[in-house]
DNA sequence: TTATTTAGGTACCGATCGGTACTAAATGAA
DNA sequence: TTCATTTAGTACCGATCGGTACCTAAATAA
């Protein structure tokens, strides 16, 4: 999903789009969407405010399309797992990608979708709630899936989909929470393992 | 704990401190340490700047005061609950008691203590740190009420009480995180319930 | 009364916030 | 070269940030 097609026409940038939207990424990763300031991301990218502004819009455009990159980045693991065989082989990749991607020692600990904005002021009202629906999302993808598994007698008829992603979804968000407080990645595991042994309906194949 | 014992000697002081103070914890419950400034702040205690800076000191000190009437109001079901006389109706009551809490309509959805601050600036790092503690602290605190459920004989002695309550508390943290996404009550009670009733050492009594 | 002590309000501090003119520099096209 | 186009850097914008000096108001103690 690199930007390379124009022809330059004008003076050609000095400077990687590409890595500087990734070190943004890391910056509102750790700090938040209003904890990072300007001055913080564009010393991190490398470049000026007004190299910023041409390339990305402004700083909410700016973590709109780090959270993109986030999502098909170190938060790819949940579409990968969705399409997993089983309904416990994907709660299995959700929790197990989720103590990765949280303790991932080349990145912050945590979850930018969680600690990115769970509380705003006005300023960060729209981040907030563009988390808010980005977690949501996640759910709502789960149960989806989770319901196709009741579909596909993967799961019993009794099985509730919607109870069933809230939980696993409950647990990986827990799980960040842990991470960023300083969990690590073996602890972290635990918790996941134990929240998947214990689930009679997610551990029928494996 | 009112301060009420000093004799007056000098002007007294036209405003409630405990009743400003707990308008201060709902803003930073509501909009975190960072997102919420001395306007909104002040604004919502109903005093000027310079009231609140007589009376708490400063930004940082006021926030730990809401933290610790937090502690002993809102989050106050977390020491109730190590005084259950099982494992099983501890666990039970902390995760019922975050249900509780997190979705009170009278107060914002959430927990002070996850969402004030998981990321922050520089500014707010204290904060943040502040935070990372009384987390842990809960943890800890669980871990070892457990291992005293251990000793008694109340739980089996192949039970990991720090891996136990690590569980338990990754739960409560996740259920903090799915309120301020908007879940309601009854949609997070089914997660607790859920949480209880697949981990077998924690339904043996009731 | 007078002195003392504390609280409240105004007006301000330097620093930083996100965002933007304005100009210089670097390219392709003519 | 000349021109159009785009980027980069400086210097600045008004607003807001957390915090404070200063003066007045209101109470008690003498």
């Amino acid at each position: 999903m690199t930007t390379q097609d124009k022809p330059p026409i004008g003076r050609p940038r000095s400077f990687d789009a590409d890595e500087a939207l990734r070190r943004a990424m890391l910056v509102f990763w750790e700090q938040g969407y209003e904890g990072a300031s300007l001055a913080d991301l564009t010393g991190a990218m490398g470049i000026t405010k007004t190299s910023m502004y041409a390339a990305f819009g402004n700083k909410e455009q700016l973590f709109r399309k780090a959270l993109a990159l986030y999502d098909e980045g170190p938060a790819s693991y949940g579409p990968r797992a969705w399409a997993e065989p089983t309904a416990a082989k994907v709660a299995a990749a959700i929790l197990n990608g989720a103590v990765q991607a949280t303790t991932d020692p080349d990145c912050p600990p945590g979850c930018l979708g969680v600690q990115g904005s769970l509380a705003a002021g006005e300023l960060g009202l729209p981040a907030r709630e563009l988390l808010v629906e980005w977690r949501n999302a996640a759910r709502r993808a789960l149960e989806k899936r989770f319901q196709r598994a009741v579909d596909e007698h993967d799961l019993p008829p009794s099985a509730n989909p919607a109870r069933l992603a809230r939980y696993v979804m409950t647990v990986a968000f827990g799980i960040a929470v842990e991470a960023a407080s300083g969990a690590s990645r073996d602890e972290l595991q635990e918790v996941a393992d134990a929240a998947l042994s214990t689930w009679p309906e997610l551990q029928r194949p494996q």
